[in-house]
DNA sequence: TTCACACTGTGAATTTTGTAACAAAATACT
DNA sequence: AGTATTTTGTTACAAAATTCACAGTGTGAA
C-alpha cells in the first residue's frame, strides 16, 4: 500500500493543481508543483510514479489530466458522504469549513448528545440525535465519520461508531481511541501541534 | 536538535502522564505509556532517552519526575503568550478551545481585518484591529501566533507576522506559506487530513 | 545469598523515507 | 537529419526513524 506520506502530499498536489487550472495553467513541471506544496522536483516525480500516469519531458504533466489521475487513485471521481458527532465549537467550525470549500467531501449529517440540538439545522447540515446514527449510517452507507465531542465522551462515540460500520476517523478529541485493527483513525492533536511550534520556533534564532 | 516526530510524542506523554498522575499513578512502565499514545515500549523508551531522565526497572517512571523532565525539555514553567488573526469559524473555535483546556498556552490578543470585530470580546478574548497587532506583539513580546484566515489572505497575514517578529505560526490556512527560513511554520491541514482517512479505511477491508 | 523476574537503556539491524544521478524521451534549432 | 536542451522515470544511494535484542539492574522470594 501507498506510504501514507506519499498519500498526503498527493491530497496537495491535486489541490495546488486544481488552484492552477482556475488560473488557466495547462501544465506544470516537476519543479513547480514542488515549490507550491514545498517539496522537491525529485519527491514530486518520485510520488506521481504511483499514479501510473506519465508526463512528457518538455511540456511535463498536463494538469487537468493530472488531476484526473489522482482523482481516480483517490477514488473521488463521486461525492464522499461522511458524518460528524460533536456539534460544538470545533464541529460548527468544521462544517462551515466542508461546506464553503467545494470539495468533493461532504458532511451529510451531524449528531450531538445533546437532544436540544436535534432537529435544528446548524450551518447547512441537519442536527440528529445519536439514536438516528445507526440508520442514517446505514441508509447512506457511510465510511467515514470526524468526531469533535469533548475528549471525555470521544471513546464511547467512537465504539459506537465502529459498531455501525465506520471505518475511518478523523479524530479532533485529544484523545487516543482505541479501535479494531481494521479502522483507521487519524489524529488532528491541536495542542500537540501548538507545542511543536512553541518548541521550534524558539529554536529558531532571530 | 530533537527530531520533530520525538517533539511530537513528547508532548502527548505528558499529556496522559498528567492525566495519570489526576488519577492517583506514581510510575508508569514504558508499555504502559506505549498504550496510552498508541505507540511501542521501545519507541518511548528511545523518545525518553533524551530528557535525561532515567527510570528504574522495577518501578518504571516516577510520573511526577518524567512531567517535570518533560516541562523542562518544553521550557514551559511559565505560561506561553500567543495571538491568533482571524476570526472566523474556526478561529473562535480555537479561542474556546484554548481558554476551556487549562493548558500553559494562552491566547492573549485575537485580530480580525474585519474592524467591526474590533474591541469585541469573542470566546474571552478581546479582538483587535490587524493596525493593533504591531504593538501588542511588542509589548508582550510574543513570539508565536495561530492564523486562521482565508486561504487567500493568509500570505499577505503572514508576511506581516513575520515583520513584526513572529518566529512560529500554527497555519489552519490550506496554504503553503511562504517564509523566512527562520520562522518555523506547523500546517493542520484539514482537507488532506480528511482524504487520508477516506483513503486508508476504504483499504481497510471488513 | 543466590536465583528468577520484570523492566530499563542502548548499540545494531531493519524499515521507511527522501535525495541524487542519469539514461531515455520529446522538442526546438540549425 | 543531426545536435543541443530540458525534463521525465527510475534506479541506486543516503539519511532518518523505528524496532530488535540483549546486557545491566534492583527487588523479593526461596
Amino acid at each position: 500500500m501507498t506510504p501514507e506520506k506519499t498519500v498526503a502530499r498527493l491530497s496537495l498536489y491535486r489541490r495546488f493543481l486544481k488552484i492552477a487550472k482556475e488560473d488557466g495553467v495547462d501544465n506544470v513541471y516537476s519543479h513547480q508543483l514542488a515549490e507550491m506544496v514545498r517539496s522537491t522536483p525529485a519527491q514530486v516525480r518520485r510520488d506521481l510514479m504511483i499514479l501510473g500516469y506519465n508526463g512528457s519531458p518538455q511540456k511535463g504533466y498536463d494538469v487537468a489530466e493530472l488531476i484526473k489521475h489522482i482523482d481516480t487513485f483517490f477514488n473521488t471521481e463521486k461525492i464522499i458522504d461522511v458524518i460528524l458527532v460533536g456539534v460544538g465549537n470545533i464541529g460548527r467550525a468544521l462544517l462551515s469549513y466542508f461546506r464553503d470549500g467545494k470539495s468533493h467531501i461532504k458532511i451529510i449529517a451531524s449528531f450531538d448528545k445533546d437532544e436540544t440540538k436535534a432537529g435544528r439545522v446548524i450551518n447547512n447540515s441537519r442536527c440528529y440525535a445519536m439514536d438516528d446514527l445507526k440508520n442514517i449510517v446505514a441508509e447512506n452507507n457511510v465510511k467515514t465519520a470526524i468526531l469533535s465531542v469533548p475528549a471525555t465522551d470521544a471513546q464511547s462515540i467512537a465504539d459506537i461508531l465502529v459498531e455501525n460500520g465506520i471505518r475511518g476517523i478523523l479524530n479532533f478529541a485529544p484523545t487516543r481511541l482505541k479501535v479494531p485493527s481494521d479502522v483507521f483513525v487519524e489524529d488532528v492533536d491541536i495542542t500537540m501541534n501548538m507545542e511543536k511550534v512553541i518548541y521550534f520556533s524558539a529554536g529558531k534564532k532571530k
